[in-house]
DNA sequence: ATGAAAGCGCTAACAA
DNA sequence: TTGTTAGCGCTTTCAT
């Protein structure tokens, strides 16, 4: 058992060649006489040679890795963005170098400049304002961000937030609903277009939604939320979540406080993460795309790196997908 | 804004000192006399320089970056793990190269070779056989795999799933279930133990559970598999599941069926995926530590790397956690 | 405490 | 078609 593995030139000697000989060979960047194919591949075969990507990458300048930094993995939001963004690196032979944030902006810049160097382009999705984002053009490195900045002329994808909350708005109308609460996130980037989303649709009938905040993006700040907003002297009977977790953990604890649901009052989110579907009322939503988002953003990257930068922002289509949790409701 | 960054080389003629000089500093091997340290400081903040990771780990061998492959980062239990790897790795300075195989078993082993050239050591999750494991070996990187092999001495982590299982029907029993079945997942390494572990602890009372297969890991899968154990000959009044996800499927499709949950028939799963806390009823399950389990598995990787390969098998002890889906029952 | 020089394994002109 | 050569950016003896 050899300790270390055969390099190019223990190749070319075994087969009788110059090392520049093997590496047009591995690389197939040329054709080759029959007998040094067949010495070559045997070479080859018999030492079990594998060229090493490092020493190729520090020359042709590409890792063919894609650093993909996002705020937490546990979000199946963003796991589904990894999933798409990974199905497209697959096919263009390219690997994931994944960064999870942790939902921490301090670490996140320090952990985005160091992924820069190890890899060709990155995808990141942060929490950061638009105007500090600026260092990252400095990384000298293509990069692909989910929302736009307004500032700068990066390319990105998103889903269109305003539109998705108002079509959720709209239905939820529809359905009888007048007194509305929308459990926001802050912090995140997609929070105020959804804000406006519901505004704009509810002020065309003279309404207005009571606006609240949830700590986190995460089922239990959903669940903290909850008794304010249903024990409070303005109990809504429809409330829109920032996204769906926060709405499940909404919909747990309204429970636990001797609602009935969907009876008494209805409940959706963005997102259309795979366990609404599973949840009891099953969860209305809209589904943002999330899947596409990461394989529309991998593509972009990798369309930035072939050299044709061409859209700057690309907007992705949302879709509601009603289920049990905003049934139809009589005016009261 | 120049097109190449900074080498060493630039720092070093910046600064008046030698190459060397300038790789001690930036890697902290040594000290120096305060005029160069000083010099060396500020050329390095004028230029920006920042050392190239890739020239660095040609010479040293080591890319500080472990390889992660997995199953589908969709499913909680691996995105759990993932969670877990992450941030050890983080705290010790590694970086995580993913690798999602798709459950696919073709692509598995050519992903799996790719990635261990570019990395120092491999976490591995596999539905390979044990004996098909021989050439991972045979990478010359150091691994560690999710769930023991019995034919190969690699470091491994698990979870006894044999008493997780045993302590899961234990309490279905004690809840007065006396008709079980086991809808389980064949390709999964763990299946049979869990099996084993139903039965063990039925025979002890003279039942046995009827075993059913799933096609897939997922709730999907749990929907199928519904109405055939539902609505055969055999109706049970406990269902033990493979996962959380196929229960989640499965308590979906009972319910559109007809089926009162919980009283109808009680179901459980494994992993404790967040979503069952919020599913409804709340679905009984057995912890078995995922993200743990990425953590143990980073640090045994990490400390293998370090010349210390101390323990092979390290099993976790599952938890059971009650909910609501498995109700005592009245014995029929 | 600092520097000169020899590579790490590979590719990319350029020759032959 | 094949070989020679000069590095990529860095670390690491070994001198000084």
């Amino acid at each position: 058992m050899k300790k270390t593995s055969p390099t190019i030139r223990d190749v070319a000697a075994a087969a009788g060649v110059s090392v520049a000989t093997v590496s047009k060979y591995t690389n197939g960047s040329q054709r080759f006489s029959a007998p040094v194919e067949a010495k070559l591949k045997s070479a080859i075969e018999t030492l079990g040679y594998r060229s090493n990507p490092l020493a190729r990458s520090m020359i042709t300048g590409e890792t063919r890795t894609i650093g993909l930094a996002i705020l937490d993995i546990r979000n199946p939001h963003f796991t589904n963005i990894v999933k798409g963004a990974n199905r497209i690196a697959l096919q263009n032979d390219y690997t994931l170098l994944l960064v999870d944030t942790e939902e921490s902006q301090e670490r996140e810049r320090t952990l985005i400049e160091a992924l820069a160097q190890r890899v060709d382009g990155m995808i990141v999705s942060s929490r950061m304002p638009d105007d500090s984002v600026q260092w990252m053009l400095e990384l000298h490195k293509p990069v692909v961000l989910f929302g736009r900045s307004s500032i700068f002329p990066i390319p990105s994808v998103g889903t269109d937030g305003y539109l998705a909350a108002y079509m959720l708005t709209r239905h939820l109308l529809n359905q009888g609903h007048r007194r509305f609460a929308y459990l926001g996130f802050e912090q995140s980037r997609w929070n105020s277009e959804r804000i406006r989303g519901v505004q704009a649709c509810l002020e065309e009938q003279g309404l207005s939604a009571t606006v609240y905040d949830a700590a986190a993006p995460s089922p239990q700040a959903g669940e903290r939320a909850c008794s304010a907003i249903m024990l409070g002297p303005n109990r809504p009977d429809a409330v829109v979540c920032y996204n769906d977790l926060i709405a499940l953990g909404f919909m747990k604890e309204a429970r636990a406080l001797g609602f009935a649901l969907p009876q008494d009052v209805s409940i959706a989110g963005f997102d259309n993460v795979s366990y609404g579907e599973y949840a009891s009322p099953a969860l209305t939503t809209v589904d943002l795309q999330s899947e596409r988002m990461g394989e529309l953003a991998m593509l972009k990257l990798i369309d930035a790196l072939a050299g044709k930068s061409d859209s700057e922002y690309s907007l992705l289509e949302p879709r509601l997908v009603v289920r049990e949790s905003t049934p139809r409701r009589e005016a009261s």
